[in-house]
DNA sequence: CAGGATCTACTTG
DNA sequence: CAAGTAGATCCTG
């Protein structure tokens, strides 16, 4: 995935799955990268970041190992939404609030959201979800409880939710 | 206006 | 069951 022209500062974050990159800006975190399939702990880029990066990035870092460990989540880092519509924002916080080993349905989600007939909005948000992981998007489900989609490669939705006992 | 990480309600093998 | 069709819905660029 080629990002030219974002801001920010990229950091690796290290993982028995591989690297993922975490991108902050003065506001706060503002996207996750999966590892690279090909070289799953290829590190992309280690830019010198500031204090509060380096504060935050180690909140990011336990989030993510936590999560990937099935685990709860304690604390996040300020996430940095900006550039986005209010709806996805809304879509996103009602994701945060799904703990680990429960899932939602795209329509679910859309409900809660507001939108009570927006499921295909609803997948349309979860798709554009900047933080991956810790916005918890693989734990929504279609109606039928089958997978949906998953920009990240429905290997990591699938990898996600076996790690938070969610059966398929 | 077309296109989605959808849903429901069909109908057919 | 699975797969296909059709229409409804609504956010996005």
């Amino acid at each position: 995935m080629i990002r030219p022209f974002t801001k920010g500062n990229l950091l690796p974050l290290e993982t028995e799955a591989g690297t993922f990159h975490a991108r902050y800006t003065v506001q706060g975190l503002a996207s996750l990268d999966f590892p690279d399939p090909e070289n799953p702990h290829a590190v992309r880029a280690a830019e010198k970041p500031s204090p509060a990066q380096q504060h935050w990035h180690k909140r990011t870092s336990e989030a993510v190992l936590a999560t990937l460990d099935g685990k709860r989540v304690e604390s996040l880092p300020p996430l940095d939404l900006e550039g986005h519509t209010e709806f996805q924002r809304r879509v996103w916080e009602v994701l945060l609030a799904i703990p680990p080993g429960q899932t939602l349905t795209y329509k679910e989600v859309a409900a809660r959201a507001g939108r009570p007939k927006g499921a295909q909005a609803a997948g349309q948000a979860c798709g554009r979800n900047p933080i991956p992981v810790i916005i918890p998007c693989h734990r929504v489900l279609a109606a039928s409880q089958k997978l949906g989609g998953f920009s990240g490669g429905l290997y990591w939705k699938i990898d996600l939710l076996r790690r938070e006992g969610v059966l398929l």
